[in-house]
DNA sequence: CTAATTCATTAGCTTGAACTAATTGATTGA
DNA sequence: TCAATCAATTAGTTCAAGCTAATGAATTAG
């Protein structure tokens, strides 16, 4: 049972299975836009770390960058979940649960 | 950046994470109920190897199993999947893509 | 120009994960 | 009873993943 080269929802799972590397995309989401220099700090792992992390979040399609100078700012991209959304989907999770918010959300939105 | 002890999102993508246990998540998930014998038909690994898929399985509360005579059956426990909801719902992917079906969907249920 | 900063990449180490093969305990069928 | 089946566990191997330390390329500050 081996995934064809490497199924999406395989590697947006393995990219966020790492507590480290999912603190790194949660910051890098939470900032809007954040160097590289600025996520090692407090990050606990060296910059090479830090970059490593960012490479397979990147080919996860879970951030972009943009370089500007010297650095090199980061930015989430969350279309990236799209494939775990699917995968979660197909097994009928969130309506399941939600229903009785559907409705007062509905009002809110559309009243 | 280490998960005190071992954050419940971090236990159920490490359990997704790997293609073959995360097929035989879904297997059993098809399944309503199935035996280990079952699941190693067809899985392309040994009875051992699937017995340690279903112990993590178990472990990260992606499913339970029932005994009886000589055989377990397994059956799926989506609620599992409750942590990894909970993390997406933060980051607010759920509704901004589906807010289109929301009417539809509600309609169907309660027209 | 020189020194310093930022980031990516690489080699090397260590650890954990996935697997097999084999064993064991339990249950059932002949 | 005895052989066969089912499932869990264990020891042992292999391989990948995460990390550090170090280096190098590019940019900027003095």
């Amino acid at each position: 049972m081996i995934d064809a080269v490497q199924n999406p929802v395989t590697t947006v799972m393995r990219a966020l299975a790492d507590p480290t590397r999912r603190a790194v995309f949660e910051r890098v989401f939470e900032s809007k836009e954040i160097s590289v220099a600025e996520l090692t700090r407090g990050s606990g792992v060296t910059q090479g770390a830090i970059s490593q992390h960012l490479k397979s979040l990147k080919q996860a399609g879970l951030v972009a960058e943009r370089a500007e100078g010297r650095n090199v700012y980061y930015r989430a991209a969350p279309q990236g979940l799209e494939p775990l959304v699917e995968w979660m989907d197909h097994y009928g999770v969130f309506w399941r649960e939600r229903f009785q918010n559907l409705r007062t959300l509905l009002k809110e939105i559309d009243p």
